[in-house]
DNA sequence: CTCTTGACGCCGG
DNA sequence: TCCGGCGCCAAGA
């Protein structure tokens, strides 16, 4: 997909973001501005803005702030799903960013290329 | 065209 | 650690 074609407010931005969403393993969480960053398109609110709009049939709870804490309200249900899914979490309840924070599967032998 | 709003993020107190 | 304020980006009125 040409990153530099794709529009904040385009399907085909809502798409990729639902897609990026789903494809984030149990477990693992990213935050918005993560998504936005590997998206390479728009910023975090345009990540929030699509989650709050389209978000219903994609695990958002995986999609937390850089804290580690949760959408307003949405505050229990996602304790209660990364409780279920193992989520690596702090005392506080909120998610354990340094743990928890997944990356895309990149091609094997990296892992350690610090470029 | 300008102003306000929003499931954000970072910094300072 | 908690609270408040400012900055960013795009959509809507």
């Amino acid at each position: 997909m040409d990153s530099m074609t794709m529009n904040t407010g385009s399907d085909e931005f809502v798409e990729a973001v639902l897609s990026f969403v789903e494809s984030i393993p149990a477990g693992s969480v990213l935050a918005y501005g993560d998504i936005a960053s590997f998206l390479g398109a728009g910023g975090p609110r345009q990540i929030g803005a699509v989650l709050s709009r389209h978000g219903g049939g994609v695990p958002w709870w995986r999609v937390p702030h850089a804290d580690g804490s949760a959408p307003p309200g949405k505050d229990a249900v996602c304790a209660r799903y990364w409780r279920a899914e193992g989520t690596p979490l702090r005392a506080n309840g909120r998610v354990d960013m340094a743990a928890a924070r997944w990356t895309p599967d990149l091609p094997s032998g990296l892992g350690v290329a610090g470029s």
